[in-house]
RNA sequence: GCCCUGGUGGCGGAAUUGGUAGACGCGCUGGUUUCAGGUACCAGUGGUCGCAAGGCUAUAGGGGUUCGAGUCCCUUCCAGGGCACCA
């Protein structure tokens, strides 16, 4: 940001605290404490420690996401994707727990205890708010294509978690009128080797399907054991686990008849929640029926090959595509030929389309929490859920609530908070007792800059086509898919809406790394290698923990830290203290630095023709550095070096402070040196 | 298992487009100053042979492309991170 000014941009570089969520309610719990006096004294003592180190961040827009300020526009950006028709409520699986009557992160679930009170978590049907952000998955993904200055892994990443795929959705008509199966596969081509159909156990079809069925019994104690186990705990069974439910499909190219199986690894909220099992190639359904002897039968030969490999002699799936066999009139189609041909038989027959799927889900927003901004919806016996009126935002949070992690939503026990009336038909009702997930908070709050104090709108729309989208995002990669895609996923919603410019939040994406023990392990409290800015900048002062750090190599990376190396910095700021202090009267009788060296005719000696192309280097290193890369370890070492060679003409030449070449050097260096080391650039100017 | 990063002296790292590998700093060695320690300053510092000039060798391992490879291609190994039965 020190950069950009002395480069004459207009720069905006705001703080602010996104302080709402369940580590600060969690911390607050443990301390005895109200969540709003921990996260406060919490601020108070970052942003002393913040502007200790000299960040040049503009006060004046602080926002804190858990001020009723900012968070009734929170509220009023919920409304907004209400209306939309964004919001909706649905059921969800959770974890529960049953002592402590409350939902639980995933996080406080590990190993399928409740971390509170070790209690066995149960999964639940829960019913909760979503955005429908895969509305946008689309968009999300073509987005991407238009950032050039994000991190290629970033993109990755948010590609993969989107996770769109290609195929198609067949209907397996099931024997008995019972209904259809469908299943979405992205190798139609297989169709022919599917020898069993799988479901999860929780297809909506099962109870169907095991009617009348002597296996019921066995199916259901199979759900069963699996059920309240989370996917993440499932897939940590051992084996590919299921049982057969007595029943059969009809394949509907082939005709043939093929057992259905409940089984544990297919995912009930991905796809149809139902596979057709292609043993020969697919490696999961190649194990599944070696484990419960189903048959094999291959149908797709390598491209080169004279015949396809016998199925029993397969040591695993041949899951590329190749050439058809065993497949009726699409033998000897390549795949890619026969995935659209069987695809248009399919439709043709009505027993298919062509269908994209994608892993990216809704964005569940319920939260049974305190600790965050209360969904501004209120429910009523005769109009159901009714958004609360703008005019009557924010929904503010009680003061006082039972918070203690237990018994559900803290909110649903104050009665002042839940009892209101409904805007629609003025007769009692009660509020929706859940807050928001925090990351709605951090999905828009770059805009709240553009206007922090503003209580008309959210932000000025003027204001934001000056300075939207962000030019330059700095952040932990941690928030490389989460905050990241929900974030564009708001700002895809308001370009709808008119009220921001462009199409996307953030134009540069910078990850940096973060500071480590010295012996390369995270920092933390537990381990006892934490160092405090607070001691950090009373030992070494502000600017050379600023040079440090900036020094210990480039930005993105994480490094270790090192006591003994702040010391060389140290030093190197001693020198320049006392190079510059040693010359500052005769650079006062020189004037003005470098002005009119070219022009004033003056024969340059060869020393000094050497020192004026390494100033003009090293200010051209440090230029392109900070404006590209962002290698601010390079920066540092030029003035380093600058500093070297300055010093070095200084100790040959007596009349050094005569040459305006070397006026010229030390000028420079201390404009170098600046977005470094402020303060004592600054000290050093004015003398 | 899949995906993404990365691997350069004793250490952090530099080498931006294929063009003098090791900039800059730390540490270390020797020296000057000091009663001494520290500070400050000077010189040296990848390995190896050599009194020296200089030679050879070297960017995780192996192979390749090229006049030329730390950088590009293939392959193996190692470390860190992300996702995880995604049909």
């Amino acid at each position: 940001a020190r950069f950009r000014r002395m480069s004459g941009l207009n720069v905006m570089h705001p703080m602010g605290w996104d302080a709402f969520g369940l580590p600060a309610e969690t911390a607050a719990i443990a301390r005895g404490l109200h969540p709003r006096e921990w996260t406060n004294s919490n601020i108070s003592n970052m942003r002393a420690q913040i502007k200790k180190l000299g960040t040049s961040y503009d006060w004046s827009r602080e926002v804190n996401t858990s001020s009723p300020e900012y968070y009734r526009w929170t509220q009023w950006l919920f409304l907004l994707m209400y209306r939309k028709g964004l919001a909706y409520k649905a059921e969800a699986t959770l974890n529960w727990c049953p002592l402590d009557q409350t939902i639980l992160a995933n996080e406080q679930a590990e190993g399928g205890v409740c971390w509170r009170c070790g209690t066995k978590v149960e999964r639940r049907k829960v019913n909760q708010w979503f955005f429908r952000i895969t509305n946008y998955a689309d968009k999300l993904l073509e987005g991407l294509d238009r950032l050039p200055g994000w991190p290629e892994r970033v993109k990755t990443m948010q590609r993969n978690w989107i996770g769109r795929s290609e195929g198609a959705t067949i209907a397996f008509e099931v024997e008995g009128g019972v209904g259809k199966i469908d299943v979405f596969t992205t190798r139609v081509d297989t169709l022919y080797g599917a020898t069993y159909l799988a479901i999860a156990p929780e297809h909506p079809l099962l109870k169907n399907i095991i009617a009348g069925h002597e296996e019921a019994p066995l199916v259901e104690a199979f759900v069963a054991s699996v059920q309240d186990k989370s996917e993440i705990d499932r897939a940590q069974l051992l084996g590919r686990q299921g049982v057969f439910t007595g029943a059969y499909a009809k394949n509907p190219l082939s005709g043939e008849r093929l057992p259905i199986w409940v089984t544990n690894y297919v995912v009930a909220e991905y796809g149809t929640g139902a596979v057709m099992g292609v043993p020969a190639h697919d490696q999961r359904d190649f194990e599944f029926a070696r484990a419960h002897e189903l048959h094999i039968r291959t149908v797709v030969k390598p491209a080169g090959a004279k015949r396809a490999p016998s199925a029993s002699k397969l040591p695993s799936a041949f899951v590329d595509d190749g050439v058809l066999v065993n497949s009726g009139e699409f033998s000897d189609m390549s795949s890619p030929e026969a995935r659209k041909a069987m695809t248009e038989k399919l439709v043709k027959r009505g027993a298919g389309t062509a269908a994209i799927n994608y892993k990216l889900r809704d964005w569940l927003i319920s939260r049974e929490r305190y600790w965050g901004a209360p969904i501004p919806m209120i429910r009523c016996p005769n109009d159901g859920y009714v958004p609360v009126p703008e005019s009557d935002l924010p929904v503010l949070l009680p003061d006082k609530a039972p918070i203690t992690g237990t018994q559900g939503s803290p909110l649903e026990h104050v009665p002042e908070f839940m009892n209101t009336t409904c805007p629609k038909c003025g007769g009692p009702a009660t509020r929706e007792p859940e807050t928001m997930d925090t990351f709605m908070c951090s999905s828009w709050y770059f805009l709240r800059y553009l206007s922090p104090h503003d209580e008309i709108e959210p932000w000025s729309v003027d204001d934001a086509r000056y300075w939207a989208p962000v030019d330059h995002y700095i952040g932990g990669i941690e928030h490389a898919v989460l905050h990241l895609m929900y974030a564009r996923f708001f700002y895809e919603v308001l370009r709808e809406e008119n009220l921001v410019p462009g199409d996307e939040p953030f134009m540069r994406l910078f990850n940096q790394g973060m500071v480590l023990g010295e012996n390369h392990e995270k920092m933390s409290k537990s381990r006892g290698n934490t160092v405090g800015i607070d001691e950090a900048v009373a030992t070494y002062g502000a600017d050379a923990l600023r040079i440090y750090e900036m020094f210990a190599g480039p930005p993105e990376q994480d490094f270790p830290w090192s006591t003994t190396r702040v010391a060389g910095v140290t030093r190197t700021l001693k020198r320049i203290w006392r190079l510059v202090l040693t010359h500052a009267r005769a650079l006062e009788q020189t004037g003005a630095a470098g002005v009119g060296i070219a022009r004033d005719g003056r024969v340059l000696s060869v020393a000094e023709k050497d020192l004026r192309r390494s100033v003009h280097e090293k200010i051209k290193n440090v230029t392109e550095e900070l404006g590209d890369r962002m290698h601010l370890n390079t920066c540092v070492s030029a003035i380093m070096t600058l500093l070297n060679e300055v010093e070095d003409f200084a100790v040959k030449h007596d009349d050094a402070a005569d040459s305006p070449v070397f006026a010229e050097a030390l000028t420079a260096m201390l404009l170098l040196l600046a977005p470094f080391a402020p303060h004592i650039a600054e000290e050093l100017w004015e003398r």
